[in-house]
DNA sequence: CACCGATTGTCGATTCCATTGACACCGACC
DNA sequence: GGTCGGTGTCAATGGAATCGACAATCGGTG
């Protein structure tokens, strides 16, 4: 058959109004500009003005938009996690009915995505980016705890018998976990995502045979 | 393996201006939302007002990105006739070994996708549409220009050897074979689209072996 | 036929958002 | 210490979207 490439008409979904469409296309323009130019330079050679040049917009809306350089750091590195964290999601959608080799199977999409992006390799490199880096550990906050807190939800939801209390621990160590080894890897990313497979694996079984009560 | 979504960074093409990139945003909301609403009642019980409600956006911003009423119905016609020319354009790059079973191909994937189209069904069940109906007939001239224009370029592109005149005629009759079968489906696609091939064969074979010159 | 309600298409006034240009502030470098 | 480049902020300007209202038109109703 050819290119099976339908149409694809306006999708029945719900409608996004177009004043949110249009601030969301904003960001992302912003968040691709400052991504194209981290490749060709570090990030502290790219100024503000740079950004909104390359984003075809002022140096004031950019700042209106997100309120200051790091800020915009930090939306930068938000939104490469939230699409990593989609990736990961399906991963273990493809394992509902193994929780270990599900662990297995998202820490192994996570290490390679993160080898191979643009954004975690000019970080992980050094070398000029140390401001970004501090985003993923020191200043590392809001990015593992909004991590953490979406494994968390993805978690329960597939898996309800398990505590929340439980999940929150496991979702907070996981994260970090894949932090730690996105910086600084340790062997083919496979092998790391066995080894922490079977690291936690005994105590994902217990989580959900509900050893207590 | 797992879904193999990888994140898919901000793709170092062409960075598309923020102001442009709302004004599509801006008419593309319109159009779905119009679209949306053609699938719940017939296109004369739709007002201005619907579907700037619908796209979230006042009546006068509509009325200043499209004329009026009837260039709205045109521009809804046009975009929905360039994606079946997305469709139709890959059926034929299946094809380009074989322009006759290019042809029938691509008239395959049109009709059937036609046959599927919500916009193409409402306006072909009749029943109230009969002034979008018009511009694919008596009205069309933007529409079988705009496409037969389209699929010169795309034939042209493929088979440097077929004359632009012949290339031209040849794109014309199967436009307005396309939307007359698409209005009046006769017989499965599969059938309709071999019928065409078998009919226009001899001549797109004799155009590229190149039989005078 | 006259009336009425709804819709189209247009206009001016208003509001909101991005742009412009300028400025004070800070740090690096000479 | 002085200069240069970048950050962050401001007031003024311009344009685009919204609101409210209007004449014109059409279909239905008494």
């Amino acid at each position: 058959m050819s290119a099976g490439a339908v149409p694809k008409m306006s999708s029945t979904r719900a409608r996004i109004p177009y004043s949110v469409a249009a601030r969301e296309l904003l960001r992302n323009t912003l968040l691709d500009a400052a991504c194209d130019e981290l490749q060709k330079r570090r990030w502290a050679d790219i100024t503000m003005a740079d950004i909104a040049l390359a984003a075809g917009v002022s140096r004031q809306t950019l700042y209106k938009e997100f309120g200051s350089r790091d800020e915009f750091a930090q939306a930068l590195t938000l939104r490469e996690a939230d699409r990593f964290l989609l990736a990961v999601e399906q991963a273990v959608d493809a394992h509902v009915d193994d929780p270990t080799s599900a662990i297995s199977a998202a820490f192994d999409v996570f290490l390679t995505a993160a080898a191979e992006n643009p954004l975690v390799r000019t970080i992980v490199t050094g070398d000029g980016s140390e401001e970004l880096l501090a985003l993923f550990t020191t200043h590392g906050t809001p990015l593992v705890e909004g991590a953490a807190e979406h494994l968390t939800t993805l978690m329960v939801a597939r898996w309800p018998h398990v505590p929340l209390q439980d999940a929150e621990l496991l979702s907070e160590c996981l994260v970090r976990l894949a932090i730690s080894y996105a910086a600084l890897p340790k062997g083919p990313a496979s092998m790391t995502a066995a080894s922490i497979a079977t690291l936690l694996g005994p105590y994902v079984e217990q989580l959900l045979t509900g050893y207590g009560t």
